[in-house]
RNA sequence: GGCCCCGUGGUGUAGCGGCUUAACACGCCAGCCUGUCACGCUGGAGAUCAUGGGUUCAAAUCCCAUCGGGGUCGCCA
């Protein structure tokens, strides 16, 4: 597109176009003042150009460019160079060549940055937040956004190719109960009443399964009233999709055939694993504590329960003693663990729940066999409590050798799970086995259908309460309900989960079975969700689905460590948009136009 | 809601009870400089040390509270 200001992007020119006379225009990277010669980088999109101005080529242009300051909007007409021997700078794309300057225009000046525009610099988030406009103008975040576009619009191609249709879905809803908590939207022409924005699409893409159209998708946007993280934020973006007639199998298939194909193209470079790696609920659990496993590398947990339950610790003792279990695995090559080392693993998974860690550090030389292992070569504050049998026997289990470090907790299970995996993370972490060119995919299937919430004494989904059973356990629901299997599965890559799906339930009779076993009235069944019990009795087809979240997934293609350097416009932990000072009070007559009252928050 | 880390010119850091009239780098302003590309040289401006209270003869420095940012646990069907 050629117009009054620019014929050429920057980033663009190269060695063709010498001789040629182009227009460009951009912002002014860097600007170099050599009394006679001035050398400004114009910077747009595309790249950087460098042009210079010789004040004996352009008397007035030489001029204008002394004025230029950093980030000035400029438009250079003049001709293409090639640069004198020796000046080429092969750290540009542009760097054979130069544009020699004749007119200038300054399109606008522009203030000093609040910091600076390059990658390198570290700028506290809550600036670069305030001025995210500017933040956006870093190589880094630019790509970001770049690499974020590419992902989206190849998922569209993909699925647009195989049949998939995007269908929007309404933004103000109806608020259900139970997960997280609903941003909510007061209505002003239902004095009291209230919309809900959607944390997913889930009821309408299955609504939409009614209708017919078998092959759904949406870059659909979700919000979560939720303490924030770095992986959270309140409003986020999903690759809603959900299909009809078909089985799990189907929905992980085309899942693998997706992110293989977008991995593939953005990062050529990263290393998957293929086919994805598959885990039982169970399975993961056992041997990584979590249904989250980062599986670029092993230090998997083993259970020592039966090894130390009649042993003379009295704190392994009586824990399996009630009911507990006791769990570790061995960090390799870490039996000269410092004491202080030592410490800080144990104030780690303190912090996470645990009452304590048993460390033992086998020395001696690496390779000798567990065999030659005796009590002095165990360092640990509990040696005495075990025989050397025992010892032997648990290092074997967590398979350690000699020179590896052991670490193990003991409570109720629920809890040595969580600080485990945690731990497991932290020394995977410190032994830099978080390879950060490998992307190791799965998918963890056979979730419990339903969890027993201690607290509130009553069943809740795992997933949600319209995952479908699996065909063999459907019977335990009457008899057993905490064993049966559901059709769900969570995908999950280097220790992030990635997205949750499920074949959903298209029977309405057992829809509501469901919905009663997790303790809702009939009135209540109704009120909230009468509309797809309804709907599932006109003809629903089988139908499932999945929805990998978009934030994430890019943040790890970027290799980030948060989402918001994949978000264009984030807010920050507590919600809040810097850049607009949002949330922020209203006046008072919209809040009369919504029949609200506020009142003094009691401190 | 709990725990942890951070807050010093525009930016990043140093200073951590008196050697401070708060230092350094980048940036900014002015002057010089015709082949630089993180240009160079000379000079200059710029800081209620987040805010409030306390301890002390003396506080950027120690303590408490508040505010802001981040991490994490709870929470996120």
């Amino acid at each position: 597109m050629a117009n009054k200001y620019r014929d050429h992007n920057c980033g663009e020119l190269n060695s063709a176009h010498i001789g040629e006379r182009v227009s460009v225009a951009g912002w002014v990277n860097r600007r170099r003042d050599h009394g006679g010669l001035i050398f400004i980088d114009l910077r747009d999109q595309t790249g950087l150009l460098q042009v210079v101005f010789d004040p004996q080529v352009t008397g007035e242009g030489h001029r204008t460019a002394d004025q230029a300051r950093g980030e000035y909007v400029l438009s250079v007409t003049g001709e293409v160079f090639r640069r004198p021997e020796g000046m080429e700078n092969p750290r540009l794309s542009t760097g054979e060549i130069e544009l020699s300057a004749n007119e200038v225009q300054i399109l606008n000046v522009s203030r000093p940055m609040p910091f600076p525009l390059d990658d390198d610099s570290e700028i506290d988030e809550s600036i670069r937040l305030k001025y995210r406009y500017l933040d956006l103008r870093r190589p880094r975040m630019k790509s970001n956004v770049f690499l974020r576009h590419r992902v989206i619009k190849l998922m569209r191609d993909f699925l647009d190719a195989r049949g998939f249709i995007e269908i929007e879905t309404p933004i103000l809803l109806k608020s259900t109960p139970e997960g997280a908590r609903d941003y909510l939207v007061p209505s002003r022409l239902y004095p009291g009443k209230f919309y809900a924005l959607p944390q997913s699409p889930q009821q309408l893409k299955q609504l939409l399964m009614v209708s017919g159209f078998e092959k759904y998708f949406q870059i659909a946007r979700c919000f979560r009233d939720e303490d924030q993280r770095a992986d959270r934020q309140p409003e986020f973006t999903q690759l809603d999709l959900e299909m009809s007639f078909v089985e799990e199998e189907d929905i992980l298939g085309l899942m693998e055939e997706l992110f293989i194909a977008v991995v593939g193209d953005v990062r050529p470079d990263v290393e998957m694993t293929k086919p994805f790696l598959r885990l039982s609920y169970a399975e993961t659990m056992a041997k990584y504590g979590t249904d989250k496993p980062d599986l670029r590398f092993g230090l998997e947990l083993a259970d020592v329960s039966d090894l130390v339950a009649d042993s003379g610790f009295e704190v392994f003792r009586s824990t399996i003693a009630n009911g507990g279990i006791v769990k570790g695995f061995a960090a390799p090559g870490c039996a000269d663990y410092s004491r202080k080392q030592q410490a800080e693993l144990v104030d780690f998974v303190r912090e996470r729940g645990a009452k304590g860690l048993v460390t033992m550090a086998l020395e001696g030389e690496s390779g000798e066999p567990l065999e030659d292992l005796t009590p002095e070569k165990v360092r640990s504050a509990v040696t005495k409590f075990f025989s050397i049998e025992e010892l032997r026997a648990i290092a074997k289990r967590v398979n350690a050798g000699v020179g590896d470090f052991i670490l193990l907790v003991a409570d109720k299970e629920s809890v040595v799970n969580a600080a485990l995996s945690q731990l497991r993370l932290e020394m995977g972490s410190r032994l830099g086995l978080q390879d950060p060119n490998r992307m190791v995919f799965c998918f963890i299937q056979d979730y419990p259908m339903m969890e027993w919430n201690e607290d509130d004494n009553e069943w809740e989904s795992m997933h949600h309460p319209f995952t479908a059973l699996q065909d063999e356990d459907v019977a335990l629901m009457d008899t057993d309900p905490g064993k049966a299997r559901a059709k769900h599965y969570d995908f999950v890559c280097n220790g992030f989960e990635l997205s949750s799906g499920s074949i959903r339930i298209h029977d309405g009779q057992l829809q509501r079975k469901i919905f009663s076993l997790l303790g809702y009235t009939d009135e209540e069944i109704t009120e909230r969700f009468g509309h797809l019990l309804e709907a599932l009795d006109f003809g629903a087809p089988p139908h499932g689905g999945i929805a990998p979240g978009i934030d994430r997934f890019v943040m790890l293609l970027a290799g980030e460590e948060n989402i918001r350097d994949v978000i264009a416009f984030p807010k920050t932990k507590t919600a809040a948009d810097l850049m607009t000072n949002s949330p922020d009070i209203v006046s008072p007559e919209q809040l009369e136009e919504l029949h609200l009252q506020l009142r003094e928050e009691a401190s």
